[in-house]
DNA sequence: TTGAAAGCGCTACCAT
DNA sequence: ATGGTAGCGCTTTCAA
């Protein structure tokens, strides 16, 4: 016996009916009796009917899918896993796309892979969301297919969707300053990345401002870059008295090496870390952080594909907002 | 102007070549002069050319995508974007579906949405992967699409891929009590959570075996929960010296209401938790925990998938490890 | 190297 | 309520 894949026509034989009669069945179209639906459906069930998504969306003409692509710059998949952003990614589409009946895919490349999968989604692609791609892998993105967005990394031409990293640094700083740290260090992310590199000029610019000595370290955006970076800045500058780490996870990494050498955190140094992520409730004590609208961001993005109306350079500004915890103030509640 | 979506038919026309030809060039086959090609792309280019995706597939026969499926239980949907397990699992799919030319889409879905979810996703779908889906929905999937494997959670006849839940708690509780704990005190997670029954059976096992008593308490699977679980379980019975927390979420939590009042961990209270996720390492001190091979097991389920053969009550068993850290012994490195 | 044409499986329109 | 049928946009023989 040949086993060829069942489909409406052999449904419609089997029952007896028309494709068309068979169709509005099983899709539960008005003008079909219940008769007719109920001897379909048997039908389509014993014959292990499945419809074909291809002939359908090309028939129907609707079916749409977004996609989310992600750049993975660590030779390991793994960090993809145990990052928190990118979930929090994930759940703002997903909630944009709720009630529509968009899909979301999901595609994931090593730094190696990147080009290949920018062309192969952005041939096919109705609207892509772009996390971690580079500037220029974004506009080769953007040449080939105008519907993308680029999630906090600002590419030429590429619509954006960003959040105050430099304010947020700067406001953050400046609340450490302001509980009376004097002498404080900064542990900060890759210069490859834009948001790294946003809150980096954050520091300059309030560093400047309150004429405080410049005492920076490199973590890159991992919890052992920060621990490492924070041993190492106690080490040489034994007076430091507030951190400011450039993300939760460094950030966290820095309190269990600052507790590690017998410090108080806040009382000896007072820790504040960026995103609002998982790490940083994790940590403890909880550390105080700069809230990044992720979700609301992605959502956003993800919208602004479904309207479609994507200028070149459109730009959408998200504000970031201060979280106190007990790392900057002792009397936080948890 | 009429702006109709152009089709390969247009550019076609206005490059002077025929349809077949202009696909040929565009999807660069053998048999396609240089000339050609580079006319064809220029003219794609110039209309704004897309294929439709959906055409494409259908005409070529390929295409395929596999689809996750996940039930987000708490009111909030933010909750997916701050648990550290959901992206583990997409880490591990993607890494399965690398090279084949298989999507990988995302579906989530509140509780009262998830009945609809899952019969649209079943309907269509050449293969799901089921994350937090109750058995009573995963069996409803399944009878409608065997081409499904449930991710942790047991179904009467659902394929399924799991870890030994049951036996790394007796393992986790078997490392408190080695290093000398003797009034361990359990925080479980809900029960309506297989994973969550599985090591509540794993503790009971080994308390009884080793004849402690029933220090249990209830955190929900949420940080909160694990600190309010904590705290009021110290209060209760102040000499706790071992605390088994089945997440490291949970657990993360336990650690900050334990050293709140101003015990030491491990001296005072050792703390064990589950999972290996993020909140292990960002915990301070570092949560001694069992590591759950979760990205292993979502390939294998993706691969499984792929591969075709999945009879009913499939079964592929992982095993878990337990990982040391501080919070059980003072000495680990961090 | 190219063109003509036959579908891929389904939906939706127009009759009946 | 049902059946006939014209496409949806593309790939892929088969001939030229």
């Amino acid at each position: 016996m040949h086993h060829r894949k069942p489909t409406i026509e052999d449904v419609a034989r089997e029952a007896g009916v028309s494709r068309a009669t068979a169709s509005r069945a099983m899709n539960n179209m008005p003008g079909s009796s219940a008769r007719t639906r109920a001897l379909v459906a048997q039908v389509a069930q014993t014959l292990g009917y499945r419809p074909d998504p291809a002939a359908r969306a090309l028939a129907s003409g609707r079916q749409m899918a977004i996609d989310l692509v992600v750049i993975n710059y660590e030779p390991d998949l793994v960090w993809i896993g145990g990052h928190p952003y990118f979930g929090r990614v994930i759940a703002g589409m997903t909630t944009a796309l709720a009630g529509t009946d968009v899909q979301l895919r999901i595609h994931v490349a090593s730094l190696d892979k990147a080009g290949e999968l920018i062309d192969a989604v952005a041939r096919t692609t109705a609207g892509a969301v772009l996390v971690n791609v580079t500037s220029d892998l974004a506009v080769r993105f953007w040449r080939q297919c105008p519907h993308v967005v680029s999630l906090n990394t600002p590419a030429p031409m590429v619509p954006l969707v960003a959040s105050d990293n430099t304010g947020g640094a700067y406001t953050a700083l400046a609340h450490l300053h302001r509980i009376g740290a004097r002498r404080i260090a900064a542990i900060h992310g890759p210069s490859i990345n834009a948001c790294a590199t946003s809150r980096r000029h954050g520091h300059r610019d309030l560093i400047e401002d309150a004429g405080m000595p410049d005492l920076s370290a490199n973590g890159a955006f991992t919890r052992e870059g920060g621990y490492r970076a924070a041993a190492r800045l106690l080490e040489q500058h034994p007076d430091i008295d507030g951190m400011f780490v450039a993300s939760d996870l460094m950030a966290a990494g820095a309190v269990q090496a600052i507790t590690a050498i017998g410090r108080k955190i806040p009382d000896d140094v007072a820790v504040i870390g960026f995103d609002d992520s998982i790490a940083a409730t994790c940590a403890n004590p909880p550390l105080s952080t700069i809230a990044l609208p992720v979700e609301e961001m992605a959502a956003t993005a993800t919208r602004a594909l479904l309207d479609g109306d994507l200028a070149p350079t459109w730009l959408s500004n998200f504000p970031v907002r201060l979280i106190t915890r007990q790392s900057t103030d002792a009397a936080a509640l948890c």
